[in-house]
DNA sequence: CCATTAAACAGCT
DNA sequence: AGCTGTTTAATGG
């Protein structure tokens, strides 16, 4: 697979949970290089060991029943995952792929468990980022398969900017891609938003000037 | 009617 | 020069 089988690339890293704990856990630990573009773990596949992330992003993607791909997550430096799949012994939903050179490392689940009988606060951090993982990878998979496409950019407007502030630093490319849709749909919108100044773009960006009303805005008023 | 794709174009860095 | 935002036209659900 050569570099321009994966052309997207730079998708805006959402949600990362406080994991101190486990840094400090997976700093001594070897390092693992993904290079771009290498599949770390396949749909499918039965997990054997927790991962987590120094450097580098992957994205965690599903092929749905009509062969689309269909983004669940992406995840940045500092980050845990296949912790759901640990747990639970079912292979997870999607495939692992690596989308720049990634550096990981990897326990085993024994030891992983191991070491939450001794520490409550990994046990924690654990449970936090599950939860958070898991609500936003279903309402990623909702909002793909239910959300009309006007409703799914504003939800990852406000996933934003609850996590950034009202000042994003994200074009219309990036976003129309973490909302399934494609930049022509966002501009439109945006036309829309802007003329009732509910936001502001900006080259590269968008200024979220009134975000009640951006999460409660409807077609046609 | 609505969303996507493709293409062309202008504006920005 | 490459990236970004906007518009238009064609296509298909």
């Amino acid at each position: 697979m050569s570099d321009n089988d994966l052309p997207w690339l730079k998708h805006t890293k959402l949600f990362r949970s406080p994991i101190d704990g486990w840094k400090k856990v997976f700093a001594h630990r070897e390092r693992l290089l993904y290079p771009k573009g290498s599949i770390i773990i396949k749909q499918g596949i039965t997990i054997e060991k927790l991962l987590y992330i120094f450097t580098g992003t992957v994205e965690y993607s599903k092929v749905d029943e009509e062969g689309n791909e269909v983004l669940i997550d992406v995840l940045g430096a500092n980050n845990l995952f296949m912790i759901a799949p640990l747990f639970t012994g079912i292979p997870p939903l999607g495939s692992f792929t690596a989308v720049e050179d990634t550096v990981a490392a990897a326990i085993s689940i024994q030891e992983m468990k191991s070491l939450m009988k001794s520490d409550f606060t990994l046990t924690e951090e654990l449970l936090y980022d599950l939860s958070m993982k898991s609500n936003n990878h279903i309402s990623r998979l909702q909002k793909h398969y239910t959300y009309k496409v006007d409703h799914r950019i504003i939800e990852t407007l406000c996933a934003l900017a609850d996590q950034q502030g009202m000042q994003l630093f994200i074009n219309q490319q990036d976003l129309a891609e973490l909302a399934d849709t494609t930049r022509v749909t966002v501009s439109k919108l945006f036309r829309d938003l802007k003329s009732e100044n509910i936001i502001r773009p900006i080259y590269g960006g968008i200024i979220i000037q009134d975000y009640s009303r951006l999460k409660n805005w409807q077609k046609h008023i």
